[in-house]
RNA sequence: GGGGAGGUACCUAAGUGGCCAAAAGGAGCGGACUGUAGAUCCGUUGGCUGAACGCCUUCGAAGGUUCAAAUCCUUCCCUCCCCA
C-alpha cells in the first residue's frame, strides 16, 4: 500500500515539474530519480548556474527559478551555483568582448544582490549557495587535460553556436570550448541529479551528462525551459536589449511593461510566470480565441497576477488603478516616480525644459531630449510642451510625462 | 611560414579625395491610430552650444601627404578564408 503510493506520488510530482518545460532528458530518468527519492528519502540535488556579472534578475530568470522552487516544495535540495569562475570566460555568444575580470569582492557583492532577488522566489532555507571557483580554481593543467580528453573537437563543434560562427566566418576562441566543459565539471563536483537551464543551454547541459558518466556518476536529468521573450515579443528577455521586466521594478512600471507585451505572449507568460492552474489558462485561451475575452482584459489579469507575486496584491491593485488613470483617463498615476526640485534648480520658480528632463534621468543627452520635446513627447499636467527653449513655471505636485512610459510627480523642496 | 579577403554608427551594409555626421535596410525613439498590443502611416536617431545649417568628436589604432581624408601613403593591431 505504502510502496504503491511512492510511485504514484512520484508520478504526480513529475506532472507538476513538467509544466512549461520545453524539453527534458529524460522523463524516464527523472521518474526513476523521483521514485528513488520516495523510497529512500534522499532528496535530489537540483542545480542551476548563474552568471554573477549581471546583478539584476528579471522575469526571464524567474522561469527556471520558479521551476527550482517547485523542486524545493517537493522536498528537494536546490543548489544555487554562482559561476564566479566561469563568468571570467563568459558563455560564448560571439560578439561579446572579453569580460573584465571581477574581483572577489565584486563577485560576492553581485552574488549577494543576485541571491537576495532570487529569494523572492526560492526558499532560502532550502537553498545552498555555491561558487564554482571552489573546485575550478584549484585544477592543474594536468587535471584540465584529463577532463578535456573526454571530449572531441567534433563533439564541441556540434554546438550550434560554434558551428554557426564558424560557417559565418566569425572567430571562435579556443578558451570558449572550456566553458561548457567547466559547467559539466560543476555537475560532477556537485553530483547533480538535475540541472536546469534554458533551451539555449542544451549543449552545456548535455555535456554535464557525458562527463558525469565518464566519472562514474549517474547522469543528471536535464530540464530545459523555454526562453522568455521580452516586452518586444521577439528577442529573449535581456537587460542589454532593454526589453526586460525586473523583479525589482516598482509595481506601476512592472504592470505597464507587462501590459505592453504582444498578445501572442500572454499564454506563455501565464504558464511560465504564474501559478494559475493550467486548465484555467486553457479556458482563457479558448475564450480569447472566441472573442469572449478581450486581450487587454486578459493581460490585466496577467499583470495583476505577476505584480502580486513580487509586490503583494494591494500594490498590484494600486498599479492597476494607476494604469487605468494614466492610460485610459490620461491622468497622473498615483505611484509615479517622485522628482524633487530644489531652489537651486529654479530661477523665479522657472526651469528650462531640457534641464528638467535631464533631472529625470530618462536620457543624458540634451540633443536627444531636445528632439523628444520637438516631437511632442513631453507633457506637463497633460499640456504638451513642444518648444525646447521654453522655461516652465513649476508648481508643487505637477505631473510630468516623458515619452510613452515615464511618469514623474514633481515635488519642490 | 606562404597567399588572399576584410575591420564604417546599436546591427547589416554603401561610400575609394571635397556635395560625408557619413546612403539604404533592420532595430530604437517620438507622433497619429489603438488596448502603453499588433498592423499601418509620418517624423527622428553622434555630441555640445538656450540651436546657428556654429563648434567638437567619430569610419580598427597611431603617424604622414593635402587647402581638404572614411577615402591616398607608412607602421601597427585584429578577424576570416585557402595552402603548408
Amino acid at each position: 500500500m505504502i510502496r504503491l503510493s511512492f510511485e504514484k506520488r512520484a508520478t504526480e510530482d513529475l506532472k507538476i515539474l513538467c509544466r512549461g518545460v520545453e524539453d527534458i532528458i529524460s522523463r524516464e530518468d527523472l521518474q526513476k530519480k523521483l521514485n528513488h527519492y520516495y523510497q529512500t528519502g534522499q532528496p535530489l540535488i537540483v542545480k542551476e548556474g548563474f552568471d554573477p556579472s549581471a546583478p539584476d534578475i528579471h522575469l526571464g530568470h524567474t522561469v527556471t527559478l520558479r521551476k527550482l522552487r517547485q523542486f524545493q516544495v517537493l522536498g528537494h535540495q536546490v543548489v544555487f551555483l554562482v559561476g564566479d569562475f566561469t563568468g571570467r570566460i563568459g558563455d560564448p555568444t560571439g560578439k561579446k568582448e572579453t569580460r573584465k575580470q571581477l574581483t572577489e569582492e565584486e563577485v560576492l557583492v553581485n552574488a549577494k544582490t543576485y541571491s537576495d532577488q532570487a529569494f523572492k522566489i526560492l526558499d532560502p532555507e532550502k537553498t545552498i549557495i555555491e561558487f564554482n571557483s571552489k573546485w575550478l580554481k584549484n585544477l592543474s593543467f594536468v587535471d584540465i587535460i584529463e577532463i578535456t580528453a573526454h571530449f572531441t573537437v567534433a563533439r564541441m563543434l556540434e554546438r550550434e553556436d560554434f558551428h554557426q560562427r564558424i560557417s559565418n566566418g566569425k572567430p571562435v576562441g579556443l578558451h570558449e570550448f572550456l566553458y561548457p566543459i567547466m559547467q559539466a565539471y560543476d555537475s560532477v563536483s556537485l553530483g547533480a541529479d538535475v540541472e536546469l537551464g534554458g533551451t539555449d543551454q542544451r549543449f552545456n547541459l548535455l555535456m554535464g551528462r557525458d562527463l558525469q558518466r565518464e566519472f562514474g556518476q549517474e547522469p543528471q536529468v536535464v530540464m530545459m525551459m523555454p526562453l522568455l521573450e521580452g516586452t518586444d515579443g521577439v528577442e529573449k528577455m535581456s537587460k542589454s536589449i532593454g526589453n526586460y521586466i525586473a523583479v525589482n521594478d516598482p509595481p506601476f512600471d512592472m504592470f505597464g511593461k507587462i501590459m505592453s507585451i504582444p498578445d501572442s505572449l500572454i499564454k506563455k507568460y501565464f504558464i511560465l510566470l504564474t501559478d494559475i492552474p493550467m486548465n484555467t489558462i486553457l479556458q482563457w485561451e479558448k475564450d480569447f480565441t472566441n472573442d469572449l475575452l478581450h486581450p487587454r482584459d486578459w493581460k490585466i489579469i496577467l499583470a495583476k497576477e505577476i505584480v502580486s507575486i513580487y509586490h503583494g496584491s494591494d500594490r498590484a491593485n494600486q498599479a492597476l488603478e494607476d494604469f487605468e488613470r494614466a492610460f485610459a483617463k490620461k491622468e497622473s498615476p498615483e505611484d509615479a516616480q517622485i522628482l524633487t526640485l530644489t531652489d537651486d534648480d529654479l530661477k523665479d520658480e522657472k526651469i528650462w525644459v531640457i534641464s528638467l528632463l535631464l533631472k529625470t534621468g530618462v536620457s543624458h543627452s540634451k540633443s536627444e531630449l531636445r528632439r523628444l520635446v520637438e516631437q511632442g513627447g513631453v507633457y506637463l499636467d497633460n499640456m504638451r510642451i513642444a518648444d525646447p527653449n521654453s522655461d516652465i513655471q513649476i508648481k508643487d505636485d505637477q505631473f510630468l510625462r516623458v515619452g510613452k512610459k515615464h511618469f514623474f510627480r514633481i515635488k519642490k523642496k
